[in-house]
DNA sequence: ATGTGGGCCTACCGCCGACAA
DNA sequence: TTGTCGGCGGTAGGCCCACAT
């Protein structure tokens, strides 16, 4: 496989993809040299299982390997841009699938975001509020790459925050991975406590750390949140470690490439190896439901990666809220075909989370009465541990000094739509979003139209299975999830028909383990791909109803469909049948 | 102002807008005839407060009016088809506003529906079920436009069905309105009851009549609901009256011009009287709030219209439902700036179903409580009804013969969605989609994604403040509609930053009936449109973060910004602006 | 009066090698 | 090795009229 960050000749409509030599002999199938311009077709299936076709030549003086036909359509579709990326995977059998990652647009606003995902508005503001008195069961789907939002953060960041506090005049230093993949850090000092952004959500009681950075010509965030950073073990002493000038680029918003999302040292011929392609990835979640046994050390960095570099960046991710009454369970003996679904499952994973997708609903074993028996062994915890852990904590005592805070944001979706649970505590139900008083919620509401989230922490209370690790309070694992074969999330990816699963969560957590693929081929044994084909084909078909398969690069056919040409109603039909096509496409790109 | 249906002509990449001669005389500003090819630029906003700029051109031998420059862009990305209509209409002021209003497109089966709207997947049923199981309320959005539902209908039609019964030998007629604004009728038999679907929903506990058409050349379902037929006086002998090759055209699909939408006799010319003009309007709330006092005879008879042309089209009108539980209400004291609401509501209400737009939330003005507290005296007479009506109710038997069911779909949405509202009645509960088994639930919901929804029908229970008929189950009014202010439409239309509302209902009734409008001109006084203009900019402007103003047909700029001659990181900057206002306008149009 | 089609100009898409970094 | 550019041909967009209904 290999990954090509896109020039702006890549994207141009002047030209075609100039496919690096290197890549195109490995992955490519070989060319006949001795023709004066050697060329094939090449077919590439993406995430969705739509067919790409590409005009692979090899020309030029000197020579090189180009895509030309095909291309600017597959770009125009999933309208990339100049610092985007692709990526082709060839399986074993030479099947090519290729995907793409999205740079890092620094987002015009929050109005933007809000533009992209489904907002958090007023109506799911309510139903956030009425899970919560109700003690019910709701979910928050979060895209990490459409949107960011600065309080939605692995929960192991969280809890180590609580190790240690910041006063004023405390030295911190914040980590962040440079792009010789050598680990770098800026320091500075605190200089106060402050509200999270005094003009656009005057009044918050949500509180940030206010730092002055050493070095000078940082023009990042003077706020950061007490989980970004750690203390320093230097004491005090304002610019005594000061280092101007460093020689490390900036890493703030004005930086045009988005380098530091693309590590350089990573190109086409470091890609074998998986770990090192685990890092290209970009706020996907790598480890999914492996987390299973080992959850608090594996939870995703992507958030605080993003969040160092955008500090910025208070865009709500929130993508949609369902609010799902626990009393709202469907009868258990539904089920989906599950066959090929790890495939599918696998596939997404490796992509990023840019990529719109259907978010594969997961049955949970037990009922939901489960996690509610499992809340008593959980609550003493929860609530001791923001009385003992006296450290930042202190930031939320405006909210309620006798709240019990438990917040762990659970991050484990298959899907590339991040998902986020919420089991409300009956003993531990004092949620920063419950002490706000009225006027205070509607002034979040109305304020914008997205929207500012640190109240969306959910008190996540480890169910009875227990035994995952060392801590009580783990990380949740797949017989934790709660009802969310309920919850199918709105926005952009509209649910296709079918929707596979799993029949038990034990079966979801073994075929995990299982097998380990990239793009539907598998890494470790030899690849079965003929089920997973046969469910894409049955997802995406069901919804031209049977009128045309996807396929994409018609140029290579003979000859269109003279839409232009057509009269009468059959110019109707035709028209009709392309937005048929088109809709399937918007949904899948 | 005029409506056009776009000819293919119009529709053509080939060629621009052929403006019918009366048309541009009436509505557009007067041109210099003296000239040889006199022309000027049109500006029009629509609906969403977008301006659409054309190139107006008056030549040609002989000489006609034409829109060219411009036109293209408009059709484009308002996804005009030959058949969809645009209509212009110009102020006082001169102001052009124009909207469309698209064809009735057969829709290629169901799973089109789904993707086109919200779908009634899995999640939104288990909230109905868990809001009818809480007794609390929900909404359904339904948009008459984008797919028709068999079972979503006038309310009066179906109390109207309820006067007679029908049996197996008996004989009946269908009205419908032909093209040339005569009544016509079909005639048939009943033959039997029958399920509605037995391939899609096998096992389907609702019921429909099986007849047998006396005109054999029309290929219409042969299944119909008890509300859409009448029975004829003449009794039984099956072909008495077959009145073979009718001269009337065939209504069925295979229709290719939707000239039964767009009544022949209603022209450009026709158009000032607004009493026509009503006719125009597809499946669109005409009347709205001011059923108040006389909800019986004031319903929209669109479903109607719809149901007999298209008896087979069984796409579920769902487009989205939400659960709103009855102690969710926030703070009553939020308020949204109302000012200019009664524009843009006006204006949406003339223009049909089709374009998306904002759901206007609508503040009750008692609170939930009153609904409740008028169950008590609605309930018995629902109860009454069922038992003495005793007509097709035995229809409804096999869910359960205990029911008492008093459905009473309320169409009265001021948004171009049409809203429908269920209030729970304790002592009338008993819905349908209660006395489903939990198989027959699943099998609905496996068995597509577009959902068949006779179970929506909700329980319409007359609020305290009576006396609006003679009637005592009327049709609703201002005051009982229920929390709406929390319901938000998902789906297609994003809520924009700014949702104005008013203060009262109270207020709402008394602006509507202050000002007859359309497109935001009023029609019985002067205009005062400084107010609604403020507010459209403010709620556009919010999308870009002030980066641009919406604007179309940047041909008319002296020079496009050279998207592809920019180079670097320009290049993304300009792209992303560029995105940016695809994206506003993808949600506006 | 106006829908449709041909003529024709132009812009831009997209394939090519040249050239340079 | 590969990013960008000029050249250039093909196609489609779009403005014009003629002609037909």
């Amino acid at each position: 496989m290999f990954c090509k960050t896109l020039t702006a000749s890549d994207t141009s409509t002047h030209g075609g993809f100039s496919v690096p030599r290197r890549a195109a002999e490995d992955c490519f199938p070989p060319l006949d040299y001795n023709q004066q311009r050697p060329s094939q077709e090449l077919v590439a299936k993406d995430l969705h299982g739509l067919e790409w076709r590409f005009r692979h030549i090899y020309r030029g003086q000197p020579r090189r390997h180009l895509l030309t036909t095909g291309w600017s359509a597959f770009v125009n579709k999933k309208k990339l841009v100049s610092g985007d990326a692709v990526l082709f995977l060839r399986g074993e059998n030479g099947e090519l699938r290729l995907g793409i990652r999205r740079a890092a647009h620094i987002k015009n606003g929050t109005s933007f975001h809000s533009l992209c995902t489904q907002p958090l508005n007023r109506s799911n503001f309510a139903d956030v509020v009425h899970a919560i008195s109700m003690k019910s069961v709701f979910s928050i789907y979060y895209n990490p790459r459409a949107s960011s939002s600065e309080f939605i953060i692995p929960v192991h960041k969280f809890w180590k925050s609580l190790d240690h506090s910041f006063s004023v005049g405390m030295r911190f230093k914040m980590r962040f991975e440079s792009e010789d993949a050598a680990e770098g850090r800026y320091t500075g000092v605190v200089t106060g406590i402050s509200e999270m952004d005094p003009v656009r959500w005057s009044g918050s009681k949500w509180r940030c750390l206010l730092v002055r950075w050493d070095d000078i010509d940082a023009n990042r965030h003077n706020r950061v949140s007490p989980w970004e950073i750690e203390p320093s073990s230097s004491i005090s002493s304002s610019n005594s470690s000061l280092s101007p000038g460093s020689k490390r680029n900036r890493v703030g918003l004005p930086s045009g490439k988005p380098e530091f999302m693309v590590p350089e040292g990573i190109g086409a011929s470091d890609f074998g190896e998986s770990l090192r392609f685990q890092k290209v990835l970009q706020g996907q979640e790598i480890l999914g439901f492996n987390t299973h046994h080992d959850g608090a050390n594996s939870q995703i960095m992507h958030r605080s990666e993003i969040s160092r570099r955008f500090p910025c960046s208070n865009g709500s991710g929130i993508a949609a809220i369902r609010n799902i009454g626990r009393d709202t369970l469907v009868n258990p003996d539904i089920s989906y075909k599950g066959v090929g679904f790890e495939e599918s499952f696998r596939f997404q994973k490796v992509l990023q989370g840019q990529e719109t997708s259907v978010s594969p609903p997961c049955r949970r074993g037990p009922t939901a009465d489960d996690t509610r028996e499992s809340d008593s062994p959980g609550a003493p915890d929860v609530g001791q541990l923001s009385g003992t852990r006296s450290g930042w904590s202190s930031l939320m005592q405006s909210y309620n000094t006798h709240s019990h805070i438990g917040p762990s944001a659970q991050v484990s979706s298959p899907s590339s739509v991040l998902k986020f649970q919420h089991v409300s505590n009956p003993f531990a139900n004092v949620n920063p979003i419950h002490n706000l008083n009225s006027q205070e919620k509607e002034r979040r509401v109305h304020k914008s139209s997205s929207f500012h989230a640190p109240e969306t922490y959910g008190d996540r209370i480890p169910s009875s299975t227990g035994g995952h690790g060392s801590r009580r309070r783990h990380l949740g694992s797949l017989d934790s999830f709660g009802p969310s074969a309920d919850t199918v999330q709105l926005g952009d990816s509209q649910p296709l028909s079918a929707q596979p699963t799993f029949r038990t969560s034990q079966e979801l957590a073994s075929s995990c383990k299982s097998s380990c693929r990239l793009f539907g081929f598998s890494l470790t044994e030899g690849g079965h791909d003929a089920a997973k084909e046969d469910n894409m084909v049955q997802a995406t078909s069901s919804l031209g109803a049977g009128a045309f398969l996807p396929r994409i690069g018609e140029q290579f056919n003979t000859q269109p469909p003279a839409v232009t040409n057509t009269v009468g109603s059959s110019y109707t039909k035709v028209s009709n049948l392309y937005a048929v096509r088109d809709i399937v496409y918007d949904i899948a790109l």
